[in-house]
DNA sequence: TCAGTTGTGGAATGGATCGTCCATAACGTA
DNA sequence: TACGTTATGGACGATCCATTCCACAACTGA
């Protein structure tokens, strides 16, 4: 009955994505998706609404992909793995800052650093990814502490908060302007410092340090 | 012979920052800030230049002013104290950050986000920053390693660095909605995980450690 | 007291931008 | 094939905003 859609929504959301990811909310023009998508402005506000609900589907986008890179790094698994699978995920999220040299910084840190403060639904969507990390990661960490690579003494629940809190900082300081090299260095000393069971030799946090992936 | 000026320029300058972090950049218009300072756009423009200048010279001086607070923690004191000093800047940072209810940030992180991939002045005095604040730390932690309460055997570059991404990343991770406690914990728990001599007994890291200041 | 210089503040300007509107196109169904 | 429904896309209107302009005020030195 009615004209069918002549554009692929998932491109759609994909090309208004690099948008907001290069130059933020405030900073990019409807225009400018519209040019970058070949979509008229009518077909724009009629398949998404206005300005701002267009980010915010692309911001639960981008946010859903964030804990799904967390799930297939660090979900499932032998417990023996696990402490290669949290040192993979940390060094991951090192390398993806590292290598981003335009600088754009993760959309997630960026909304919420422009938005979060007055717009609840952004404030709200990014405090949903905190948790869902930080739940992984826990499980992550008491998997690693019950095969005994690490100390079982500690709380999983804050050391799962402290490599959280590094994970986001790398991209806070990479955006400040670090070099990638000392991003990938942080990751390394994160996850040397975790605390090795009684007894058990730590791993180096010396100056020349074997990286293990 | 000319008039002379009838506003303080420091405070004129103080609420063009209140405005700006609150807002940020493109989220504030000079109107607001000559309305909040009680300014002429003519008298405001003549001062300052233009809206970029004006941010230019408020986060010039945020920056400043950051790494004059972490002077003021870190820097001078018995090595007997630098732990203690270390301590006390992390704890007070995650605090700055927990009591923001306001969810305003800090106007470094929210600066460098919105504006350091295309405006150089804002890069360059971001990653300033971030290498002074990397300096302080790393001296304050040599001096740790001398009076023996941090391992020696550990790089202090790369524990300073660490710390530093520690201290952004609950900036980060506090905008992006977790609890002020949990902050707090963060802290305690990098603090604790920090690498001790060897046969020195490590801080908790369990699940209810008194909380040293 | 007067002249010259700079500060002041609000009106005006010019450009940019969001969202709407509408004539037209494309499709399925009767 | 004709019709109803939705998609399309570019022009348009209204608003917003950074910056300039200008008439006037305030001050100092001569």
């Amino acid at each position: 009955m009615p004209r069918p859609r002549a554009f692929d929504e998932r491109q759609v959301l994909e090309r208004a994505r690099e948008q907001f990811w290069a130059t933020g909310y405030a900073g990019t023009r409807m225009d400018d998706i519209a040019q970058a998508t070949g979509l008229g402005k009518g077909s724009l506000y009629g398949a998404f609404g206005d300005k701002g609900k267009l980010f915010h589907r692309v911001f639960g986008d981008w946010c859903t992909a964030v804990v799904e890179v967390a799930e297939g790094r660090l979900a499932g698994g032998p417990d023996a793995e696990a402490l290669a699978r949290l040192s993979g995920y940390v060094h991951l999220m090192a390398e993806n800052t590292a290598s981003d040299t335009e600088r754009r910084g993760c959309l997630l840190a960026k909304g919420a650093a422009e938005l979060a403060q007055h717009d609840p639904t952004v404030a709200g969507r990014s405090a949903e990814t905190m948790t869902a990390l930080l739940t992984l990661l826990r499980t992550e960490i008491s998997a690693a502490q019950r095969h005994g690579d690490i100390d079982s003494a500690a709380d999983p629940e804050r050391l799962a908060a402290l490599l959280l809190t590094v994970v986001r900082g790398i991209e806070a300081v990479g955006k400040a302007g670090l070099d990638p090299e000392t991003l990938r260095n942080i990751a390394d000393t994160a996850l040397a410092v975790l605390p090795m069971p009684e007894g058990q030799k730590r791993l180096a946090t010396g100056r020349s340090p074997a990286r293990e992936n």
